[in-house]
RNA sequence: GCUCCCAUCGUCUAGUGGCCUAGGACGCUGGCCUCUCACGCCGGAAACAGGGGUUCGAUCCCCCUUGGGAGCGCCA
């Protein structure tokens, strides 16, 4: 049974990169019908917060990562780490170790300045007895000195280190708590992962993990280590740049479907294919075609795929979307169109449902003002008397549809042997306030005629303002 | 400094020794469509980091250089 997990820290917000890296072990596990863990690893209490654990819980529910065990929390799993922490103390695989901190410091000073790695020498190993006072001390886990440990990476393939490359590690804290490197092991043990798939900034730590795991005599995971994703400068990604939370791309208005396919594609690809559903990635994702090189972030691309995924949802799908993009910006839908029309007509013409909405204002609210460069460019006078009547012939058309008032412009135009765009582009600014919308029929039958016949009274003293 | 990892268009990538005058996608760009904005369609510019090998033949294998990145915490 394949047995995949996500363990997040929860001391800031869930960025891409956090969720790229769930997304690939939640793959994997649902691609070969396995399990998939949650594990809360907030062991620092100081730096955790319930506030991050939400984003994190939030952000998994809204990309749709379900869960089959856990949320699991380390802070309430001490005892396991405690008695293993006392097992490896009696089979002679830790040791108490009372250095200072200021003992600690000068000792990686002297081995930097060797051009040694900063390692801690083993000073306590083989004491035999505690010193007769000590401010304090922590347990160190006794590394194998001599012979190598092996990484066998499904994504980086094999790597060795030298065991004498490691240095003994703290696995309890002063204060009686136990570290990372413990805990994830004791974890990925108990909760028996088969593949532990992270970024590769975990690497290095891997062959210290090995090591814990075998004087425990526990089964080592397989790993999978993902290269890091980097922001669109191709640096590390940091709060201002692409490691905003999850959240913030709901926020913007972005398709949780889009982000998946988008993140699936940094680092890993199946031929030319761009686009992929959910079903599509279970089906086709595996970790022996993931890269093993770090990858910057295009947010273009991300909007041009969200884009993708607006064309082809449907407006009942889309319309609950875009009414908490209009609740957001305080626009009031109750008396308009439906949203699911609206969605209809906008769905091609944007790249995100923030813009859908944005660009949907003129459908709910009046506006006060016309966009100035689109008013001075098609609400002038020439275009007065042509406005004037075509407002006559809508006030007295019925019905009120897309199709009839197309007929009823298009025959208006033919009379008065004008091209459609030099009335056309008038009314769009008049009944919206700027020049960008839906064909002009549809806009107008969506705003509805009372709202344009308000509204191209108000064009004309514009322009009759404007000619005086 | 030491250890480990990485290296194809600006970006994401295909490519697993001859199919490559290196393919696709985003972006950029020329055009078509068109009532605006988009969509869609057709076209264009744009890359194998450098140097050595191995081989009849290297983007693909090996080594070095250079350039990135990670780790070396009583953070995770």
């Amino acid at each position: 049974m394949i047995r995949t997990r996500f363990a997040p820290s929860p001391t800031g917000d869930l960025h891409i990169g956090g969720v790229r890296t769930a997304l690939f072990s939640w793959l994997y596990a649902r691609h070969h019908q396995g399990e998939f863990i949650l594990r809360i690893e907030d062991t620092d209490i100081e730096r955790s917060s319930q506030e991050a654990i939400n984003i994190i819980l939030d952000g998994m529910q809204w990309l749709g990562f379900d869960v089959d065990e856990g949320p699991f929390y380390q802070s309430s799993r001490n005892e396991k780490y405690q008695s293993a922490i006392t097992k490896l103390l009696e089979t002679g695989n830790a040791y108490y170790c009372y250095c200072s901190k200021d003992e600690l410091d000068t000792m990686r000073e002297t081995a930097m300045a060797r051009g040694e790695k900063p390692k801690y020498d083993g000073k306590c190993r083989n004491r035999e007895n505690s010193p007769d006072n000590y401010d304090s001390r922590v347990i160190r886990f006794k590394t194998p000195q001599h012979g190598e440990t092996i990484v066998n990476d499904l994504i980086q393939g094999e790597v060795r280190y030298e065991n004498s490359e490691l240095d003994d590690l703290i696995i309890l804290r002063s204060d009686g708590s136990p570290t990372y490197n413990l805990s994830v092991v004791i974890d990925d043990a108990e909760m028996q992962i088969s593949h532990v798939i992270r970024g590769d900034d975990h690497l290095n730590n891997t062959p210290r993990q090995i090591n814990i795991f075998l004087a425990l005599g526990a089964t080592v995971p397989t790993y999978a280590h993902i290269p890091l994703i980097l922001d669109e400068n191709g640096k590390k990604l940091s709060k201002r740049h692409g490691a905003a939370s999850v959240l913030q791309y709901k926020e913007n208005g972005v398709l949780p479907e889009a982000l998946l396919n988008y993140l699936v594609r940094l680092g890993w690809s199946h031929g030319d294919q761009e686009v992929f559903s959910l079903e599509e990635m279970v089906k086709l994702f595996d970790l022996q075609d993931v890269n093993k090189s770090a990858a910057a972030i295009n947010p273009e691309k991300l909007i041009w795929l969200n884009q993708q995924y607006l064309k082809n949802y449907d407006g009942e799908t889309l319309a609950p979307l875009l009414k908490e993009q209009l609740d957001r910006l305080s626009i009031n839908y109750t008396q308009g169109p439906k949203l699911e029309k609206v969605c209809e007509v906008q769905k091609e013409r944007v790249k995100t449902i923030k813009e859908m909405a944005l660009q949907s204002r003129y459908f709910y609210e009046d506006f006060d003002d016309f966009d100035p460069v689109a008013s001075k460019k098609h609400l002038r006078p020439v275009i007065l008397e042509p406005l004037s009547e075509l407002k006559n012939r809508l006030m007295a058309l019925e019905p009120w549809d897309s199709n009839s008032i197309q007929q009823s412009i298009t025959q208006f135009c033919e009379e008065i042997e004008i091209k459609m765009g030099k009335v056309a582009q008038p009314l769009r600014v008049a009944v919206t306030g700027n020049g960008i919308s839906p064909s002009i029929d549809v806009t107008l039958a969506l705003i509805g005629k009372d709202r344009v016949i308000k509204r191209l009274d108000k064009a004309l003293e514009f322009i009759q303002a404007r000619s005086a």
